[in-house]
DNA sequence: GAATTTACGTCAGCCTTGTTGACATTCCAA
DNA sequence: TTGGAATGTCAACAAGGCTGACGTAAATTC
């Protein structure tokens, strides 16, 4: 109810009017985000959960199906089923962990490789129309904002390897 | 595959990484942004499905039913069972349209309202503490590039009223 | 005044993607 | 050698999307 005043050097973007904006701009936003992909998507027989393994297999060839629980934060049966399509279509394929044997270690087929073109591709071009007309500036508040705005652990899986 | 070499001032923002770093962020940060309302949400009987049915009716009290469907881009079989259990159990009420009695016009009740209130201080909370992290430039950049981001009808669905 | 269109509701059935619980296998590590 | 980790799998269920078809009341148009 109460909105910490305006205090000092303006504090009017905490209003609970600019936050509800905010709000607002996630939701109507990501459903673009996810529009493309999802228009491929339909007709083939994948669904976001398709898109979202494959994007993060491509992102790190070789992680394991833990890692990738980790960063879905899915269960491991909804999980399996979505791969085990991505297998069955050759997509996807496992290759046995090296020290350890119990790893499955996640890889893109030259098939797999391909869809992930095709979504990213589609998923790019807005981000990309998007990026230009914002401008640089911009786009680096939308990425402090974005990242201030995940849970620590996802955070974490954000940021991995390369600093920025 | 080939992205347009950096031209006079750096595009280096614009480089098929930095856009699947913005992909992610995407990914990373909506989970964050729906973790908190989800958590009050389940042990009710409600979902997110409700929440947003409820932030849109709180936003705009007396929407009819078809301005509600325009705004969330589902089916009317698809809103009417959310809506269903909204009215069974006292959340939201419809009144009769006044110069179109064919019309229901939606607006919480006060309970609806209490939860509306529960919903949306525990997702600004977050997006406050976000929003203050990053400082008011971040926010601006922010709201522009998710703007940009938005199907061009949704845009409109954002920008309404009044004009920020 | 009759015919059509609009706004809304509803029944039935389907799909994806999430959930829990239980159980089996393989293999690493103490 | 034994416990726990990494993984798969079966079964059942729920939320929340979807389509198609049909009904009704009120507004609009001819």
């Amino acid at each position: 109810m109460a909105e910490t005043p305006p205090s000092g050097e303006s504090l009017l973007y905490l209003t609970d009017e600019q936050l509800r904006k905010g709000i607002e701009a996630m939701f109507f936003a990501y459903r673009g985000f996810t529009a493309d992909p999802d228009r491929i998507l339909e007709g083939l027989d994948y669904g976001r959960a398709h898109h979202r393994a494959i994007h993060f297999i491509n992102r790190t060839p070789g992680l394991t199906v833990s890692n990738l629980l980790a960063i879905l934060g899915v269960t491991k049966q909804s999980l399996n089923r979505v791969l085990r399509t991505l297998f069955d279509d050759g997509l996807v394929e496992a290759r046995v962990g090296k020290t350890d044997k119990r790893e499955r270690r996640l890889h893109l087929t030259e098939k797999g490789a391909g869809l992930e073109r095709a979504l990213s591709d589609a998923q790019r071009a807005r981000m990309r129309a998007a990026y230009r007309a914002a401008g640089p500036q911009a786009v680096q508040g939308f990425r402090t904002v974005l990242e201030a705005m995940m849970d620590p652990e996802m955070r974490r899986q954000y940021l991995r390897e390369e600093g920025q």
